[in-house]
DNA sequence: CTGTTAGCGCATTCAA
DNA sequence: TTGAATGCGCTAACAG
């Protein structure tokens, strides 16, 4: 059933049934509703999308291309708020979202059947990336890419203000997990493997935290830096249970997290072997995320709204406000993990 | 730049270009990689989607079609766990996942660019939503729809086995709280309002308990009934509240949730007023859901498998396995909320 | 192995 | 106010 042989049941051309659901003003009142009418008994239900938009050149689809998988990136509460943020506008705009995994293979190219595209987190080559955009109207979260505004949060300075709060108290010693920081070593990691790693946002992170020890005039070689490859529950428990197994002396009193799953899969660790936090361990994590401030001890940390981000970013891609980058605020949240 | 275009540029055919990319068995070697050497130069990213797309009838998209509104589904855990079950099968067989809100608007048809849907959850009109599918393959999950297998879960069985066990305590007085079993009335609700409602999955649920009671000997008509409708931690907090701060002989120490984020909110608003869990409240859930087994005390719940449901309704719509309704196993949680 | 032709379903000129 | 013609970009028959 199409539109064509709808025009013919009815004996009318196809221009007038086409103007009927999409010209109003192009033909009567009655006629239309006639059509319509007669359209909606003959069981059709509507100009078919795939030849509309052929021939608008308009889908009504935006694309969000996730730096992960689609299953990983829906478990992680950071990025399923922000996918949320991105439906929500959508939603209000009557856009369809079409969620594409990162690592997407040469033939998987349904990013050009999008309207426009949503790049969020970091995807390894910037130019295959402007390649699968092919000038397709675009906007980056937490990536920069030439000639593509984007929306970001300061992860750097952020990351300072925390860590400066958690060094206002004593301790006797720090370590650091952070999150991909380096691809070649999991679990304990050293600086020359970290030289090396790539500019991520939770590279940034750590620059802000080491920023805040050097500012307390300790030496940032002399903290021990672990790293964690997936940021899930399960994916933290080893390196973390490795981290709190070690005898007291290397044990640390002071954790800096550069996730809220991370901080979040210390503290149940931690609490599984009898560690009181914050009394006998303090945590900080990073992002802010729903969980962390509803279970006690509430989580200190600093708030991102990934919801406003993806919220912000449809918004200029639907071209509701002005295309250029922005940086949201963040907020330091002060719990009991880290008072 | 066309395909067209291409040829014309290299003085071949369009066909021949087409091949190169789709039939390499139509044209020599050499010949394939030089025409797709050469349309590189050109900046030409491969065939468009959308022309092929209409023209072969296939877009490689499947639409999974959600009860509620895209950012409140990707927010509720059993959701999205179940979102993520469909992608990670379409991941594996290069399609790419279109999210559709539940109550589309009469244009938000992008549903025909989708080689199939998977239809999630009650929704109000069922004739719509066939109308909707058009006959397009699909595949329902929790929802029944004439004509379209489905994967189902025996609510009423678990609910039946799960209350039977929290039963085999004495308790002094027992409320339950259920999600969206009226869209009357909110908090404490009343049997004539119940007996209104629709066949929803949680109604399926009430009825378990409810049997569950009877073979106990005991009145249902005698239980107190609270209605939630928003599964989100603070769409539960005011029904939660109420039903917590009633005066002793009112308050309960056993309290049935018909969902695991009811039951975790019930947790902590309980733990804030002071009140043990399980000593002077026992608490159920139902779900399963990953939060409810991390923190302590751990739940005690019924596991589905949201994941397998989503990605047995993706395996079943791309032909990966028999195209026939399933109800999958669930499994009993006895935690430490009642032990 | 390659080119010609036709048409997927639709919206848009332009002419009536 | 309506209709006939055109082509969006592509692929499947078919003929060379």
């Amino acid at each position: 059933m199409t539109l064509k042989t709808v025009a013919q049941q009815l004996g009318v051309s196809a221009t007038t049934v086409s103007n009927a659901y999409n010209r109003p003003d192009q033909l009567s009142e009655t006629r239309r509703e006639e059509i319509l009418a007669a359209a909606e008994a003959l069981g059709y239900t509507g100009p078919d999308s795939r030849g509309r938009m052929l021939r608008t050149g308009r889908s009504g689809i935006v694309a969000l291309l996730l730096a992960d998988n689609l299953s990983y990136s829906l478990r992680d509460s950071v990025a399923s708020e922000l996918i949320a943020g991105v439906a929500e506008q959508l939603d209000q705009h009557d856009h369809s979202l079409m969620l594409l995994p990162g690592r997407l293979e040469e033939g998987a190219g349904s990013v050009d059947m999008a309207d426009g595209v949503i790049v969020y987190g970091l995807h390894g080559d910037a130019r295959r990336i402007l390649k699968l955009l092919d000038d397709r109207p675009a906007v980056g979260i937490d990536i920069d890419l030439p000639g593509v505004p984007s929306v970001h949060i300061d992860n750097y300075r952020a990351s300072l203000a925390l860590t400066r709060h958690a060094l206002r108290r004593p301790y006797r010693r720090v370590a650091i997990v952070g999150l991909r920081l380096t691809r070649a070593q999991q679990g304990l990691i050293d600086s020359e493997a970290l030289l090396a790693s790539e500019l991520t946002v939770t590279r940034r992170r750590l620059d802000g935290v080491l920023q805040a020890f050097i500012e307390a005039d300790i030496d940032p070689h002399s903290i021990a830096l672990w790293n964690i490859d997936r940021n899930t529950h399960d994916g933290c428990v080893p390196t973390i249970a490795a981290l709190l197994d070690q005898p007291l002396p290397a044990r640390p009193d002071l954790l800096i997290c550069l996730s809220d799953r991370i901080a979040l899969t210390a503290i149940d660790l931690a609490e599984r072997r009898g560690l009181k936090v914050p009394r006998d361990l303090r945590i900080t994590g990073f992002d802010g995320i729903a969980e962390g401030q509803r279970r006690r001890p509430r989580l200190t940390t600093v708030r991102q709204d990934s919801t406003a981000k993806g919220r912000l970013a449809a918004a200029m891609l639907l071209d509701l406000g002005p295309r250029r980058s922005r940086t949201l605020e963040t907020e330091l949240l002060i719990g009991d993990s880290a008072p």
